[in-house]
DNA sequence: TAAATAGATACCGACGGTCGGTATCAAAAG
DNA sequence: CTTTTGATACCGACCGTCGGTATCTATTTA
């Protein structure tokens, strides 16, 4: 009757049994039963493989993030350098990641999120997000480099990989060490973004967070 | 009769088809197929799991890389410094790579490998071979660094992952942009790692060898 | 306008085939 | 006789298919 509702519950329900159990150990069967009364020919009329659904909620979960980034990249009041700020500061003050690493969960010891992960940063993120909004900042004089493509890619792998506390766990004072150190270097490279203050917060998330 | 000789041709046959098909795509009945009259019981006697004989392959895998890394290591006439320059080119001057990247190998696009290239930066590489060369140099003067560890761990996701061509495909000119920004990054970070001789022949062995 | 028809869309659930893994057995080694 | 090595038959889980049904929409017809 409402089938985009339909396709909203199976990729809803997805997503908490992917993030909980991990790809491999999720299968359609564990899908069908939270869905109550739903069937496997319901799934695969809807997507036509497992992939494919594990493509639906990695878009999902992506959009949440996407929506932050948007309006940072399109607000006009700030600078170049103010919006590379605010990008990294999402980690923290953009509720939908509380909601993905309070789960406690596993998503990226995952093989394949790991994988859609980097695919994000070559794919999307840099070129629709963080590229722009370097090339603004080189533009009005608040950032200075001769590689702008380069410096986004290095900060998102850096940012998404590195610190991302869910693949490489780090104490608080390691995590805070990491801070320090990439925000030298950002600073070296001509982009001032990691202030004091955003490492503190930074931290703090980590330890109020993550488990 | 020979029982290590076995276990060698298994990991050897599962290498070749881990590579060319990637992990998923490869089933047991592949292996046994390629071993010419070797059965089912014979491979689960020597593995418990198909994921066993994949941590097989990658250990094998990562073992030449690793032969490399102890003598560059444990090299008493070269500085922290020298060492650390070594090891980056050795992703050109590693003839065991060669054998690797040649294959126009997709094993990178894989899930499983990704993962594992990750948690060996993290649990092989840094604390036993880069981070301790970083100290080296610190101690030496070589290199200038408050951050011996934070060093370690980000030149490795940098080069292992970004510079990877099986990764994050590049056009030369696109790679050598790569080399040029990460050589002045790391020489504000206190380490002039990369030279325009190191940058030159990690291109050109991108040219030759990756498909 | 209202009923009839047709076709698309949403959904069902049994079944096929693949594949990872196990159980059992036999031969050889020690 | 015990342990190692390997062959064969088999199990169960799982993905994806397929024939079929119900529901909804749009068009035609009375």
């Amino acid at each position: 009757k409402f089938p985009e509702e339909t396709l909203r519950r199976i990729v809803d329900e997805a997503t908490g049994l992917f993030i909980q159990k991990g790809y491999e150990n999720t299968s359609i069967q564990d899908i069908i039963d939270r869905l109550g009364g739903l069937s496997k020919g319901a799934i695969y009329h809807h997507f036509k493989s497992k992939e494919e659904i594990f493509q639906a909620v990695c878009r999902k979960i992506g959009e949440e993030n996407i929506a932050y980034f948007d309006k940072i990249r399109d607000d006009d009041k700030l600078s170049g350098l103010e919006k590379l700020r605010q990008m990294v500061a999402s980690f923290y003050a953009n509720p939908g990641n509380l909601a993905l690493f309070s789960l406690s969960s596993k998503i990226m010891q995952d093989p394949k999120f790991l994988m859609d992960q980097v695919y994000e940063i070559f794919n999307l993120s840099v070129p629709f997000y963080v590229q722009p909004v370097v090339e603004q900042g080189v533009a009005d004089g608040s950032i200075k480099t001769a590689y702008p493509k380069e410096l986004a890619e290095s900060l998102l792998i850096l940012t998404n990989i590195w610190l991302n506390p869910l693949i490489a766990k780090s104490a608080p004072e390691e995590m805070r060490r990491k801070l320090e150190f990439l925000s030298l270097l950002l600073k070296d490279a001509g982009a001032d973004i990691i202030s004091d203050d955003t490492i503190q917060k930074y931290v703090e998330f980590c330890n109020n967070h993550i488990i």
